[in-house]
DNA sequence: GCTTAATGCAACCCTCGGGTTGCACATATG
DNA sequence: CATATGTGCAACCCGAGGGTTGCATTAAGC
């Protein structure tokens, strides 16, 4: 769980990805349908899609032939909290950071 | 805002990063100091400080004639907010799509 | 059954960045 | 002053990954 941490971060380091995310908040859509509206090509956003639903932010349902997306946004909320539990700790230099990030 | 936003996540989204974070967080540290208890370089860690520096999550101070750095807790605090913000709004606006593709 | 529109897969290009070595420069300290 | 230690800078290597094109495949809808 927490040594997906990283890959999140990863994950979510990247602009294009959140112009995916950012068009998915207006409602689920296929690759297909994300890629007429950006400047990339659909296997681009596969590829991107993939990263992103391998760290849990987005995720996955057929409709006929095609695969729609949508974003989980308590995912999002999860890795804040983490991320924010991290942050408080560190200032007081607590050892269990150690222990929530070594699991690389 | 935002671009600055992505930028942060791209630099959490490195396990060496992590780990000079973590050895950080034991106490402020020098490049060469972190070279000693790491498995990189001198130069590289002092590469990957620059980009942590870059985002807020580090900050550096003289001690005689070296460079000693330390994390930013409130950082990390702020971009977790922020994130999580994100993360909330995104189930709000898809709970309302939702609830207009019902008829409601 | 045929056509159309969607996805899946693979090869390829090229930039970016993590990592290295090597050396020059600066500054404590004996 | 001389030396050792710490930093700064530059060139270079190389693998990862963001992006592309091309084609195969699958499944609706008529």
């Amino acid at each position: 769980m927490t040594e997906q941490l990283v890959a999140v971060f990863a994950a979510l380091g990247d602009d294009t990805r959140w112009s995916i995310l950012l068009a998915l908040g207006e409602g689920d859509a296929s690759a297909s349908a994300l890629a007429e509206r950006l400047p990339v090509t659909r296997q681009a956003i596969a590829k991107h899609l993939a990263v992103l639903e391998q760290v849990g932010v987005v995720d996955s349902h057929r409709v006929g032939r095609e695969l729609r997306w949508s974003v989980l946004g308590s995912r999002l909320g999860d890795t804040a909290r983490e991320l924010d539990r991290i942050g408080a700790e560190w200032d007081r230099r607590l050892a269990a950071i150690k222990r929530i990030a070594e699991g690389l």
